[in-house]
DNA sequence: TCAGTGCGTGCAACCGTTTGCACAGTGTTA
DNA sequence: TAACACTGTGCAAACGGTTGCACGCACTGA
């Protein structure tokens, strides 16, 4: 058995309150007693029992982080890595553990155990596995909890953090007319979530009174995107193609080259997130990257402030970075 | 405050130990004082504490995954990705939750503080993240741990899996021979770890008797590999290329696309690891994946037999899967 | 009929730490 | 010099479960 607080105390002959008023500093200890007992820590390896101190003190120093299992996107794209990293590091820079919770789309049961079994102090969630109901049990609860991804509904009731999608598109669509294509076509998947609807407003936005606007949905349905963007755009030359993804960006760039329309030359391509290998593309694609690290980050600085007593009910965006790279022509014409 | 099981034994007339019993199913409890037990439960919406639990059993029920901060690798690949999520799974399936641990490099001490501190009853650790003191620590305190890949030193000692990096190297250099480039060739960085050291002796095996072996390191510098390698092997052409990695792969490709040698027809290329964008380069590349999935699986399940009780030391690899696409030939040469 | 066995339940100790309260001693201030 | 504040420490309760032991009761087999 490892040594306890008792223990201690024993060996160094005071109390076990005052050892553990030493460890916490909750009290001011004498010099001499606190030397003692720092000694005595050391020559007897004492820890503190983490399991009994949450239990204590009511907190555990750890906070949840839900993944959605269900979503294959998470997966994919380094998304969720970076995020987590990020969590972790901002978490252990106030002492806090990082728990990974599943949200297995079933029931939120293993959130809620995980709330009501007091196993985390807060809760970080992406706005995917968010309901009604589970917002309504944490506020109800009043427990502290953070959301990657601004939620369809009920925004304005919850701390989220989450891209700027539409200052995203925004600058992509911009990049694309700056280049010199006379009009910007945004190729999308039309899956009502908040981001690819921020995307389209940031669409929008942009190619307001410069050129006609464009949208083609994809449906995810990839394999005849090429005749799909000529049947509904028409000519595919000089346009500038924002693309909600690197899958799209690929198949567009393929019906490109089918049509033997050259890129960047003739046509444009600017691409959502910046998958390890969109650099490599030929020619590499121009992204709108995501720093999902900050992404991870404010969101667990948001969860810190929130567990430490603070209510506001805060929002915040992260600003994409253009990537510019080939596809979109600039670079080539800037020569 | 939420209710406790005293306030259930005192809402149903029995004693906290009946409550528990009935809850954790340690003892045989008549029906009836079963179904009021349940009911009252119900009606209190009590939930167990899982501190008071852990403090009273001496488990958290939560095993620790390390991560690796330093090793920029694991975010940008997949590996942790699905792995994360694969043991996190198998940890659910038993009732455990997962928590996740950073190695910072500077020292073990948020590794040692979780055992220490009794914060998890079980250990996921990354290769990369052992060394000597820690495996000593770990099993002078019998503490139950999984590595994930093998370790560099006393692998024998330790239980963990690793891909069968070497079967994958086996079958990407077959695969190439079997295409009917005459020389297969190993691209790969220099770095000392035990994957490279399996990789190449994969490749070595692979090539015996069949054609000269030929290695060329990388050492991280790609930009001028393409010189290296018309230095190092001469002639590209009529060359199966294994190359280490995806990038490697990539600039081996334009290497060759400099030299006018087209792939696959002039020269192959197999790429271990499998990039979400790999299957779009052009040609797109043949792959040697990794199912990270059942990495992490299997990591999880081994240690679930090590934390309860099973003391024997196993290894296990797992299979690497060859993706035939076009860069290796093969289906071209098919038609 | 009696010893033995199994079922159903309660008692009370225990897990290791924190913390409110009390109190003695030592300054400090008016 | 009395009243007060502050420092340094101990006592004991509390946190919410779990579990070994004991015991009463009903049944079984000889």
């Amino acid at each position: 058995m490892s040594a306890t607080i008792k223990d201690i105390a024993k060996i160094v002959g005071v109390s076990p309150s005052t050892v553990s008023r030493v460890i916490n500093g909750t009290a001011p200890i004498s010099d001499e007693v606190t030397a003692r007992i720092r000694k005595a820590m050391k020559e007897m390896d004492y820890h503190p029992n983490a399991r009994a101190r949450s239990f204590a003190t009511g907190v555990t120093n750890t906070a949840g982080l839900v993944m959605n299992a269900t979503n294959e996107a998470t997966f994919s794209n380094s998304f969720f890595n970076r995020s987590v990293f990020a969590i972790e590091k901002v978490l252990q820079d106030h002492a806090y553990n990082l728990l990974i919770a599943n949200d297995n789309g079933q029931s939120d049961s293993q959130i809620l155990e995980l709330v009501q079994g007091k196993k985390v102090d807060g809760l970080i969630i992406p706005s995917s596995s968010l309901d009604d109901r589970l917002i309504s049990f944490l506020q109800n609860a009043e427990f502290p909890f953070v959301v990657m991804g601004e939620p369809a509904r009920r925004a304005e009731e919850v701390p989220w953090v989450d891209v700027d999608n539409e200052q995203g598109a925004v600058e992509g669509t911009e990049e694309l007319l700056r280049s010199g294509y006379p009009e910007a076509v945004l190729i999308a998947d039309d899956d009502e979530t908040v981001f690819s609807r921020n995307r389209l407003r940031g669409y929008r936005e942009a190619v307001q009174l410069r050129c006609r606007e464009q949208v083609v949905m994809a449906h995810h349905r990839y394999e005849d995107l090429g005749k799909k963007l000529v049947k509904e755009v028409g000519s595919l030359q000089n346009k500038g193609f924002l693309c909600a993804s690197n899958e799209i960006a690929f198949y567009t760039r393929r019906a490109l080259k089918e049509l033997e329309i050259q890129v960047p030359e003739k046509a444009g391509i600017v691409t959502f997130d910046n998958y390890p290998l969109a650099e490599y593309m030929d020619p590499p694609f121009t992204a709108i990257d995501v720093d999902t690290y900050q992404l991870g980050e404010k969101a667990a600085e948001m969860l810190m402030e929130c567990m430490h007593g603070k209510k506001i009910v805060q929002h915040q965006l992260i600003r994409t970075k253009l990537l510019v790279r080939a596809s979109s022509g600039r670079t080539i014409r800037r020569e």
